[in-house]
DNA sequence: TATGAATGAGACTTCATTCAT
DNA sequence: GATGAATGAAGTCTCATTCAT
């Protein structure tokens, strides 16, 4: 590897530094009660530099947005590769949903409350599914595979994946909040035999 | 009615008038950026005699919660009381929340943009359930009527309760987002199906 | 007068001296050097009250050049409104630039220091002649009666407008910069005298 | 030639190479809007390796302002040198400043909109005349033969050299404005005519 | 020489809240 | 109750300059 790419290689590895704390802060603070000298004291780095790396808070927290949702979709891939019934699919996407938001909660706080909710900031760019591509297409081809395979009804696509992502990010945001009786993974069994039952042939 | 009486009711018929203002600007804008001098202008009137009626832009928000959220249980109220199946009730249930979002979009988004986002500035007061009670309510009675008049299953509340809230949410989100491929109305079926397929016994 | 009306008043009474102090800061330091809340400081007021009046710095430097223009075009109009020869004229106008620029040099620095240099700033709103139309009016009054009077040679306006100003501003300057061996009242007779040859018919 | 004196005259090249770029920019921008980020990307270098050359931005302008006077004094030498009448060098003069500001906008511009403009950037070794000397010495070798032809009246010097310079760089500056109306070009007579008058004998 | 990441002071601007009238 | 000028802390972003490589 020549020095320019070496030098190349370290600059990506740092920006994913500053993205992953970016995704810690914002998460668990919020967009707009995180400063970005807050940012970059926890990065141990100045201000200024924090800028020589993203131009903007809004275009850093456009970029976690981005990478959070690759990390999330990884994990949603290897279900898919998985030879296994759709119904267990189900199953595994929920544990692996509830256990990213146990170990990793920003990764999903960051979507719930930060994505989802301050959509000014994520304008130029991240409108839609523009910035969550990898997630969705995941969830597509869980649902087109379990149609192929007879396993689910065929139905609008839209329709389908709010059907998934409504009640498991629904589960979370109330555990985030405290207010469910019991731990999370309790409502595994739960929440995924609903989802089934809703998509199912 | 008393003199007393009166200033009471032009008092509160006035902070009515500023939740409602206070209740679109939010959820339009966003919570952090919406100022109180813009509120105060929107309503014609100054800053200074906005903070008579509310101490602060927070308890402000925390007012806006407790009022929408009763003005949703009051449209889920009318389905509960209705003599139809619990099937009917959930499509009536859909078709009515499709109906706020497009009419009065500012009493969803609030939920969804202000609420579920800014959780910070809930605190104290509006934590959990607190605020949005009677929306919770009326779920819970509808799905407890199912249960016994046998035609939902028995099950946990907190994951009934987000396999009805969290297809309604995710959809009618991704109606604002604009990523929808046809006019909200056509998805009452489909969504509705799911939550009944979801929930029946 | 009614309480409206007093209040506008003294609105109008506090913009003005904001552009007063503004106009001596900027001229004196250069508008990059001045900064907001050292005007406030200088003011005796705080800086988010100093924006209460002028929407951003730039907004500021533009009213200063307007204000500025008007209290040099009443000079030149009184001069223009006398009675004598061009000839007088353009030695009183010598005079009176001379006059100002030595007991309210902030007056032709601001022209000299900060709006010739600075033209960036004055983008949008101010170009070319916009905001100092009033001096130019003037100038173009003195030129057209000596004109007509069959005392100065019917020229190109933009000509005869540098060659009076010119010299005035270049020796304005210079005494500005300390290189001026003499006093600048001792360059009132060969200035007016170039001048005056330079227009006469 | 040694390799010592080599290196030193590649040094001396790549410094004429920075202050050309630096000229530009500044006179384009300004002094303050214009970065030395900038003034380094655009010749292709890095900051640090043009600090290698420059010990400041202050300096960097300062060697800007002397090296654009020596351009533009060799321009009035040759004038200088011709065998003319006074009132035909004057004429060349102008013809030769209006060229300059029509090819090599950033020369004038230079002078007019940063070292006339940030008086506080040339403290210290430009005051006065100091970093344009050659110019001013050209126009007093230009006023001084005149005199001595008797073709020009004898007088203050200050107030020769602004009547020269004051009009041209003011008509210079009008069509950097886009205020007048015709090409730069039309305005060589009148000024010269206009300047020639002031100053014969 | 050459690179460019790193620094950190400081600029402009915003806004919840107060208070004299 | 009503007004809106006033406050000042705090936020985002910039940029001249340094220094390890």
């Amino acid at each position: 590897m020549g020095r320019r790419a070496l030098k190349e290689k370290e600059r990506e590895e740092k920006k994913l530094q500053i993205v992953r704390v970016a995704c810690r802060l914002f998460a668990t603070r919020g967009y707009y009660n995180t400063t970005m000298p807050e940012i970059a004291k926890e990065l141990g780095m100045s201000v200024g530099n924090l800028y020589n790396y993203f131009p903007s808070k809004e275009e850093l927290a456009k970029e976690v947005m981005l990478t959070a949702s690759g990390w999330v979709a990884e994990r949603l891939k290897a279900i898919n590769e998985e030879n296994t019934s759709t119904r267990e699919k189900i199953r595994k996407l929920v544990i692996s949903f509830f256990s990213i938001s146990l170990k990793e909660p920003e990764l999903i706080d960051y979507f719930l409350r930060v994505f989802l909710a301050n959509r000014e900031v994520f304008k130029g760019g991240c409108e839609g599914f523009a910035c969550v591509g990898e997630v969705v297409t995941e969830i597509m081809v869980l649902l087109s595979k379990g149609v192929e395979k007879g396993e689910l009804r065929n139905q609008d696509f839209f329709t389908a994946f709010v059907s998934i992502m409504g009640p498991m990010g629904g589960i979370v945001f109330l555990n985030g909040e405290g207010v469910l009786e019991k731990p999370l993974e309790h409502y595994v069994d739960s929440v995924s035999e609903n989802i089934w039952n809703a998509l199912k042939a």
